[in-house]
DNA sequence: CTGAAAGCGCTTACAG
DNA sequence: CTGAAAGCGCTTACAG
């Protein structure tokens, strides 16, 4: 690693001080009124030695790095994969870079995470927080990071978040269902005391009370740590017990792959032996034969929104932006190819 | 944002110097032979301060940030998400911490991505290299930043990369459609200067020679910045003007997805229609019906690779090492419902 | 065994 | 209009 050129570099063949090239390259030479021939000069040497700013010493001396951390649950998830590229993306606008790490939904990995983040001094955090992890969200805001929930919040934490509106998500996907003429509808779901999971399950849950099919509900949860092993056993149980089970609900994108892998398994043909709603959707629901219906969440919006409100957080701590998203139903008909 | 608890801190607190701070809290204490009550009260007063180090104003002094730059093409696209999953697991076991970009193929995006991450002074880059950046990557050469490529590489230049053998896999593919019966195949692929591209046409190209079919080749290059419109308009062309085509084989995971909605909107079916082989797998391809056959890359391997090598330049810049990986042909049987 | 001091590469208040 | 100097929070050679 040869040495990289810095500003005392440019000071020393420009015969200035380095207070001066600072200025010039930070655009400052109006306000400090640096002499014009010097600017030139000064302009001229930082390109002729390719000058590039040491970040680094910049971040510490400014004591902001202009950097933010993202935690997901699992940056290999397609979800979180599309929300990191929309958060990269307008990090770039203002400025900022991303560091990411995945959770894997693992309070201990979380709490790891959040501390290299903060080592390395990000200005800010968005995170989809891990079960269990509300503690650690509360010690950031004690702290006074900046900090961003997304996809998930803890309701009894008072901190900027941007989430779906997950019950009403589940509750219009439920009534969609009754509505096509489904009465025994069950919901797969996630073993969870996050509020994102409880509250889609409260929709659905809901829905079918008011439609006075409390007696028909069937929510089987899986455990995240348990996956392979609980989706098998639960979900074909589910079907076997409950013959009369006519329309499956997803809570999740991976959960409705899943449940396909089942479906296709059993040799079940989705709507004849049984309806089908997924979440988030994806190249596999748009090529089931038949198209997949399903819960369409913002994803765009939800990157955009949570880096707009971290750098209002960033600019003006203390503010606090809670923003529900509503999703969409996507119903797909039947192509017939015959 | 309260002031961070820093070294001088906890000095002032025992009352001797940030040095022996530095010492203990780095477990040098030993080697500097401090004192073990000094020992004991320093490490006592950092837990109580919860003393967090500051790895900015570490990283200055250190010339070393312990960060590495990762360049995908773009993160959303479930390839180089889970290559940036593994990347982030490895990095992590060596006590590195990833800031990630997406260059979306562009020239530009890719220069101005590799000065952002070099200005945060990243330790070293995994780059998977645009078309046409072969130039950026010899500046990097020049200026000694350790750098190792993935997924593609310059021929031209003698730089660290993990690969796959692409000539070997599209080889295989087409031996194997052709081993299968299928005479007349096509292959659709990216217009690209790149290496990894051009060696999967010609695996195809050399394999349909072999087996004197030299005259049914057909090769569909889609261009990068018109992709809908290319895609659309070249492959229905494709298959209306070679009504003869019986199998196609794709140079990518996305080409592929692409393929199978042309396929279904134009009722073909898989296999009896035209035969099908695909790039990279996924859920999309286990749940179609029949479940479709490709070409798997070992991307767990090729992760914990690039990271073993540029560690390994890190260490002892200077070494190149290149390795090829090979390719697994994923073969479905139709599984049968009645 | 311990401390004073330099220095990593910047920015910026201050003095002139 | 310009320069000398302090300081961000560390690490480490040097002196004692």
């Amino acid at each position: 690693m040869q040495k990289r050129v810095s500003l005392k570099d440019i000071a020393a063949k420009v015969g200035v001080s380095t207070a001066l090239v600072s200025y010039v390259l930070n655009g400052q030479e109006k306000e400090k009124r640096v002499g014009a021939e010097v600017v030139k000069r000064i302009r001229k040497a930082a390109e002729e030695l390719n000058y590039q700013p040491n970040q680094i010493a910049r971040s510490l001396r400014m004591q902001s790095t202009k950097t933010i951390g993202l935690i997901v649950a699992d940056i290999a998830n397609p979800f979180f994969a599309q929300l990191a590229r929309i958060i990269e993306n307008e990090a770039t606008k203002y400025g900022y870079t991303v560091i990411f790490g995945s959770s894997d939904e693992d309070e201990l990995k979380s709490e790891a995470l959040i501390n290299t983040l903060l080592n390395r001094q990000v200005d800010g955090l968005i995170i989809v927080p891990a079960g269990g992890t509300s503690s650690q969200i509360e010690t950031l805001l004690k702290k006074r990071i900046p900090v961003v929930l997304v996809d998930r919040y803890f309701p009894e934490i008072s901190v900027s978040h941007v989430v779906l509106d997950n019950y009403k998500a589940t509750y219009d996907a439920t009534c969609h269902l009754i509505n096509t003429g489904y009465k025994n509808i069950a919901m797969v779901a996630y073993k969870s005391n996050l509020t994102h999971m409880k509250d889609r399950i409260m929709g659905y849950k809901e829905a079918m009370k008011s439609n006075n099919l409390l007696e028909n509900v069937h929510v089987t949860e899986i455990r995240h740590n348990h996956y392979e092993t609980d989706f098998n056993i639960t979900f074909s149980r589910l079907i076997k017990n409950n013959k009369e089970i006519d329309a499956l609900l997803f809570a999740t994108s991976v959960l409705s792959i899943s449940g396909l892998f089942q479906i296709q398994n059993q040799c079940l043909k989705i709507p004849e032996d049984v309806a089908f709603i997924g979440f988030d959707g994806g190249a596999s629901f748009d090529l089931y034969q038949p198209p997949l219906s399903f819960i369409q969440q913002p994803i765009d919006e939800m990157g955009k929104e949570s880096i707009r409100i971290l750098m209002d957080v960033i600019n003006n701590s203390g503010k606090i932006s809670q923003v529900k998203l509503q999703s969409k139903m996507i119903i797909r008909d039947i192509k017939e190819c015959n």
